[in-house]
Order: structure tokens, then sequence, then C-alpha cells
DNA sequence: TTAAAAATAAGAATGATTATTATTATTGAT
DNA sequence: ATCAATAATAATAATCATTCTTATTTTTAA
């Protein structure tokens, strides 16, 4: 029988705040996020914490963007789209096909697919004449697709 | 017509290392590198010419693996096994299905597929007893396999 | 040749994360 | 409840990869 470990009250309020968001945050997000409900919390807290509900499987990564490392309360692998604009992250539905490739001596245990381009809400603000533009590809090069 | 860029004597020799090795090496490998030959050269202009050749489409990130960020000279995308013990970076011959999942309004431009998992040579250099408790499953809690 | 532009080394600055340490809260047995 | 062992914590210092700054050198092109 699994032993369901106790937690504190700061540890519950970390796992809450990432479970109740869908935007894959950040330590210092929850942080944020946490502190007014818990004033006297750190920062040094919330990554301690997150640390072991990582390890005791509670908590998954789901990646390093723009420097900071983001994390999911949905511990079931699935894949990611991350906007290389604004550093969202979405979670996709679709599941990737299992089949394995052939890893000779290297004992998968796990897989992570991420898309990467540009969500709906930045391809929105781009500037109009930008769009165009990009549409043609003319200035692919110059102002970059990814 | 592709304006080819010119190159510098410390750029080329950057380049080179990236691509003759097949370890996806982060910036300071690549620094420790170069330095013999080049002797003058910096830690900083390393990562400097890194991110020109990613601009130009030269270098392609693998992802981030103990805190430091790894290159390839192959741009093109294909799947990577990562090592969880060693941080190691393998190559899969595999090429994933190009199905591409409904992700309204995000343009995709780009994948990314990542094994993880135990290398070879990790799980060789694990001590004998340990392994064979794995394989029984016992002790993964205790020891983790991932 | 010469002036503008690009590349560079050295080192400072940044910023996310981790480690340290002293203090406080929790637990469990008596 | 009492007391000792243990876990959790805040504050803050330390770490370390990466980026930025600045003064200098090299390259380019006219």
């Amino acid at each position: 029988m699994a032993k369901t470990r106790n937690h504190s009250k700061k540890r519950e309020a970390i796992l809450e705040a990432i479970r109740l968001t869908e935007t894959h945050p950040s330590a210092r997000w929850v942080y944020e996020q946490v502190k007014p409900k818990l004033p006297d919390i750190s920062l040094g807290t919330v990554y301690r914490n997150i640390k072991v509900c990582r390890e005791e499987g509670l908590l998954a990564s789901v990646g390093v963007v723009n420097n900071e490392e983001r994390f999911d309360g949905v511990v079931e692998p699935h894949p990611h789209a991350i906007c290389t604009k604004c550093g969202s992250i979405i979670d996709v539905k679709y599941t990737p096909p299992t089949s394995q490739p052939s890893l000779s001596g290297f004992a998968v245990d796990n897989r992570r697919t991420v898309f990467y381009g540009v969500c709906a809400k930045c391809s929105g603000q781009e500037k109009g004449w930008l769009k165009k533009f990009k549409r043609f590809g003319r200035l692919a090069k110059r102002f970059g697709n990814s």
C-alpha cells in the first residue's frame, strides 16, 4: 500500500496552485500566487516543495522556457505546444503513436513531445502588414518564422 | 539567392567543433574544445557565435540538460534520447509520424521528440545487486527508475 | 589610406536555482 | 502535558550558466 505522505499547509497551497491553473507555471509564478494567502512563504520554500513533489511524482516538469522551468500538475505524459513569442504552454489533445524506436541499450522510460510555434493570441497581435508578407514568405529570412 | 555570410575564424572553429562531435555539446564544452587551437578565444565569444549561427539556422538547440543548453550541428529535426543519469544525448534513428494534432489557432512550425531513460553505459555501470533488485521492481520506489 | 562596421576579450551584471543556517513547528513516546 | 527528535521554514548567501558592457582590435570597402 502506497503510504500517502503528509503535506504541510504551504506544500498543499503550492500543489493546489499548480493544479488549478492551466498555464504550466514557473516557481516564481506559484510564489506570487500563494504569497497573498500565506504571506510568510518564501521563494525557496516553493522551489524546495516543488522538488519534493516531483520526487513523489505529484508534479512534472514541462521543460525550460525563457530560462525558467515550468511545471504541470498533470503528471500523465502528454504533448505540449510552446509559443516561441510569449512562452505560453498549451496542452495538446493528441496521443502520439506509442511505437518505440530501437535504441540499443538505452532503456526508455519516458518520452516528451513538444510542438513549437506561435499561439493564436500572438499571431493575432502581429502587425497586419508583417503577417501578410510572412504569408508570402518573403521576409521569413529577415524576421524569422520560428 | 541566399547570400552566404562570412564567418570569422573563431566562428568557423566553433561551428566545426559542434559539427564534428556527436555529443550535442554545451557552450562550455565547445569553448574548451576550441581554446587549445585558438587560445585567445573567450567563452562569451562562443555564446555569441552560437547565437548568431542559430539565427542563421546553422545550429539547433537540443534542449537544456542539467541547466546547460545543448546544441546540434544537424539542424534537420530528429528525435533524441537523453540519459537521466549522465546527461548524454544520443541521436535516435526514428522518424516520428508526421501527423499533426489540431491546435486551433496555434501555428506549429517545429516539433521536438525526446526520449528519456538510462543509456547503455549508465545501466552497465550500475551495481549488480541494485540492477537485480530493480529488475524485480522491489526497490524502484526507493531508488527510482528514472 | 582611412573611416565605418564588425568582432572580440575581459569582466561585470543578471537571474534562476540551490545551499546554508538559525529558528520554529510537528510528531511520538513516555 | 513534557520532552526530545525530526521536519519545515525564512532569510540570505552562494552558485553558475548566460548575457551585457565597454574598450580595443580587426575587417571591410570606398
